[in-house]
DNA sequence: TCCTGTAGGGATAAAATTATCCCTATGACT
DNA sequence: AGTCATAGGGATAATTTTATCCCTACAGGA
């Protein structure tokens, strides 16, 4: 998502555009999620994401570095070894992630009922 | 955004995804504050928000209601008059935006920086 | 020398979401 | 008859986000 131009300028004049600025992305919240329960390494993120393609994970990750989200730790070895962290900045997030976690826990059934109801295309429970 | 059929199943296995599923969308996070700020009719949302176009309001409203976090009460009369108010349902979500309107309102200035340092395209403040 | 594991990026395709444009319907009002 | 305000949808274009495919680099080990 960046090495393209939006053409459409973004406001973040509002809260939650702001946060969604930082945390919208499809696989993001997980990322967090990992390094925050100590999977810190890119390959072992992709391996505990199931689904998720590896480039794509960088992609997310690279970002969540930007936003100085995580931070990065290069080791000099081989075979490479990178780990990330979550900054303190990263930390506040984590109140916003558990509660949409809990809330999402919570309204799994109706809501996978409902998307059912509207023939979405959702993985069966 | 239904009229259109998935291609790649989502999973719902992750509670973040959920709520996602459920406030993911350009401007459902505006409509609902708009909604339970009493601002409960489709034109009035429309002049409200700045920027968003009325088809794409009635996208997302629709699918709100869908989802069953607004009620719609049509009240037989001309001009036309629609009403739309947060179900109980509804209102379990605002915590969730107030906690992320917070977050974001506090965290602007900072997030702003990165973005215009990333060139992205954001609406000056 | 070739293969392995690890991190990461370029280029491009595919998919999903948003935006535009324009149409319908209705009763009141001019 | 024509116009207004209101709610809403069809069709399609434009934009944005994700996914795929394949490449590089590196040191160690078979």
């Amino acid at each position: 998502m960046r090495n393209y131009e939006n053409k459409i300028p973004q406001d973040l004049d509002y809260g939650v555009t702001v946060t969604m600025k930082v945390l919208g992305g499809k696989w993001k919240p997980c990322i967090i999620d990992c390094i925050f329960n100590g999977i810190k390494r890119p390959n072992q993120i992709y391996k505990q994401i199931k689904h998720a393609n590896m480039r794509v994970i960088n992609q997310q990750l690279k970002e969540l570095h930007d936003y100085e989200v995580v931070s990065k730790k290069i080791f000099q070895q081989y075979p490479l070894k990178v780990e990330y962290e979550l900054t303190d900045f990263g930390k506040t997030l984590l109140p916003i992630i558990s509660t949409m976690e809990k809330w999402g826990n919570e309204n799994v059934q109706k809501v996978y009922e409902i998307a059912i109801k509207r023939n979405e295309n959702i993985t069966p429970r």
